[in-house]
DNA sequence: CTGAAAGCGCTAACAG
DNA sequence: CTGTTAGCGCTTTCAG
C-alpha cells in the first residue's frame, strides 16, 4: 500500500518529473523509458493520487456536487443519469448528497461540497435557501445550476419545468370534460413549484370562467399521507374532480379514494402533476402533466459546463416543456 | 476568492500554525487569539481546504464512493438515503458513480473512485465484476461491501436480498391456487440475482411436484421491452401464471398483456420480484416480493464502516428478508 | 499558549 | 529527451 511516485521513479531509474510525465502524458518521453517506468508502476502497484496532483496543479477536483433530496425525488435516476454520463465524459465524479428539504442541512451540504473544492454545483433548493445558501453560493464563484425550484435569483443559471402552462392545461382538459367544482391538493408550501402549480390552477379556472374557491384548494405537504388528510377534508366539500399537484401527493389521494370506496372518474375525475412509468397501469390510467427529467438533467449539466466555459455570460433560466398524458382518469374513454 | 490559510494568519497578526489550530481545535489556543482569527477568517472568505488538509494528514478524503446502475435501480433513492444518512453523520460525502452494468465502465469507475482516495467502496457488481474489478478491489485493501448480487468472492463483504426461498414462496403460492403451468420470465444472464431466482424457480416448482418445463423459463433481460418480448413468446406456450424476475420486467409483461387484450389474473395469474409503492393501485394489485432496500443500503453502509473500525474481521455475507405481499394479480380475491 | 519549519504526494518551470 | 527543485495549502512535530 501507499507507494509514491517517487518509488516508482527509483524502481524505474528515473526522475519522479519523467514519471509524471508519463503518467500525464505532458511531455515527449523515450519509448524505451516509458516502457520502464509502466513496468515500475505495475510492479510497485503504484496508484496516482488525483488529489496531490490536483493540489499541485492548483485546479479543480474533477468532481461536481449535486446536491438534491432524493427523498422527494422520484425521478433521481432519471435526472442523475445523464448528468453522470456528461461528467464521465469529462472524467469528472459526482458527489452526491442530501439537502432534506431543509435549510440548514442543505447549508451544511454545501459547505461540505465547496470545502472539498468541487467544480460547480447542481442545487435543487430547498424551501429556505435565498437566506444563507444561495448567498454564499454567489459568492463563492463557483459555477452553479439551479434545479427544478425556479428561484427570484438574478445571478445564478436555472433550469425546470414550466409548471404554470401545464397546470391551468389540467384544468382546462378537466373543464371541458364539464367539471366545475374542480379542487387542488396543493405542494408543499414554500416551492416554488407549489407556487407556481397553484397560479397554473388559477389561472386555468379564470380562464375556463370558473370561479376559485379557497375552500377547493388545500395543502397535501407534498407527501402521500398528508394529501389522504387532505383528499379527506376536500370530500366534503363537494368537488367533481380533483388534481394532486404531484406524484406522491397522486398516491395519497388515490389511495383515500380508494379505502372511501369512491371510484375514479365515475365518483371523482383526477389529473395530476407527474407521469411515470406505471401511470398507464394504473386503475384507472392515470391522466398526469410529465416532466421531463432526463432533459432537465442534460440542461442542468450541460449550463454548468457552459458556465465553467465562459464564467461572465449573462445567467439563464430555462424552462422544460411538460405535456399532459391523457388516460381515463379524467373521464375520458379508455 | 482562494484566500490560504497564510492570509488569514497575516490578518490576524499569529502564524498559521495557530489558525490551523484554531481551525480544527486541535490544541489550546486563548480566546482572545481564537476571537482574532475568527474574525481574520470572516474578513479574509477564508475557506478550509479539505484536500490540502486530507493530504498533509495523510488521511483518506471523508468520502466514499457508491458504484451502481442507477438505470437499472429503481430503488436507487430508497437504497442511496440510509447510506447518504450514515455517511453525513461522518461528516463523509458520497461519491456517486455509474456502472452502466458493463465491466469496462465499471473498471474506469472504480478506479477513478480509487485515484480520489475514497475511504471506502460500495459496489452494486456488474456481470463481468469478477475478472478485473473485483481483483483490483481486493488488493487495494480498501473496505469494501458488495451490494445486492451476492458473488462467490471470499474477501468481500456482501449484503442482498434472499433471492431463492422468496421465488420459491411465489410458485407455492401460485401453486395453491391450482396452477401448473408457471412461466418464468427470468433476468438478465449472468446476474446473481438472475441464477438465485430461477433456482427458487425451480425449487419452487419441484417440491410442489410440478415440472420444471425449459420452455416455459424464457430470459427477459431485466428490462421491459424484453420482458415484453420475452412474454410474448411465453404466451404460444400456454402457461396460466408468470413470474416475472423485476420490476422492469413486470412492467413489459403487463403492457404486453393487456394490448394482447388479456386479462390479469383471469386469463393469467401474475406474481413477481420487486414491490414498490404503487403496487397496491395497478390494475390488478400486484402481488410481488417486497426487497428491503432501506435495510440493505443500511447494512452496506455499516458493514463499511465496520470494516473501516476493524479491518481483519472475517468477511460476512448477508441476506436481508424479502416477503411475499399478496394482493389480486396471483388470484386471490380483492 | 505560540511559532518555525519540515513534510504530505505531486507538478512544472528551469536548466541541461 | 531528462533531472532539479520550488512550490500547491495544509498539519504537526519540536522548541520555545
Amino acid at each position: 500500500m501507499n507507494v509514491r511516485m517517487s518509488d516508482v521513479a527509483k524502481t524505474a531509474g528515473v526522475s519522479v518529473s519523467t514519471v509524471s510525465h508519463v503518467i500525464n502524458g505532458t511531455r515527449v518521453v523515450e519509448p524505451a523509458t516509458v516502457q520502464r517506468v509502466n513496468e515500475a508502476i505495475h510492479r510497485t502497484g503504484y496508484r496516482h493520487n488525483r488529489l496531490a496532483s490536483a493540489l499541485a496543479r492548483g485546479v479543480g477536483t474533477q468532481s461536481v456536487g449535486v446536491a438534491l433530496s432524493a427523498q422527494s425525488n422520484p425521478y433521481l435516476a432519471d435526472l442523475v443519469t445523464p448528468i453522470e454520463a456528461a461528467l464521465t465524459r469529462h472524467g469528472s465524479l459526482m458527489l452526491l448528497g442530501e439537502t432534506h428539504e431543509d435549510a440548514a442541512a442543505e447549508y451544511r451540504l454545501i459547505n461540505a461540497l465547496l470545502d472539498r473544492r468541487v467544480d460547480g454545483i447542481i442545487l435543487a433548493p430547498s424551501p429556505g435557501a435565498a437566506d444563507q445558501t444561495l448567498p454564499m453560493l454567489a459568492s463563492s464563484g463557483l459555477p452553479v445550476v439551479l434545479l427544478d425550484r425556479i428561484m427570484d435569483a438574478e445571478h445564478f443559471d436555472q433550469v425546470g419545468s414550466d409548471n404554470v402552462e401545464p397546470m391551468a392545461g389540467i384544468v382546462d382538459h378537466l373543464a371541458q370534460h364539464g367539471h366545475t367544482r374542480i379542487a387542488l391538493v396543493a405542494g408543499m408550501a414554500g416551492l416554488s413549484t407549489s407556487v407556481e402549480r397553484e397560479e397554473g390552477y388559477r389561472r386555468g379556472m379564470r380562464r375556463n370562467g370558473l370561479e376559485v374557491e379557497p375552500e377547493l384548494i388545500v395543502e397535501g405537504g407534498s407527501a402521500a399521507g398528508e394529501a389522504a388528510r387532505a383528499m379527506e377534508q376536500l370530500w366534503s366539500r363537494r368537488p367533481t374532480a380533483v388534481i394532486p399537484a404531484n406524484n406522491y401527493m397522486t398516491v395519497g389521494v388515490l389511495r383515500w379514494l380508494r379505502q372511501a370506496g369512491l371510484v375514479v372518474p365515475r365518483d371523482v375525475a383526477l389529473a395530476g402533476f407527474d407521469d411515470f412509468e406505471w401511470s398507464a397501469l394504473i386503475d384507472p390510467p392515470l391522466t398526469a402533466v410529465a416532466q421531463n427529467w432526463t432533459a432537465i438533467g442534460q440542461r442542468a449539466i450541460d449550463m454548468l459546463t457552459d458556465r465553467m466555459a465562459s464564467p461572465d455570460r449573462p445567467f439563464r433560466t430555462e424552462r422544460i416543456v411538460a405535456s399532459l398524458m391523457v388516460r381515463q382518469s379524467c373521464g375520458c374513454p379508455g
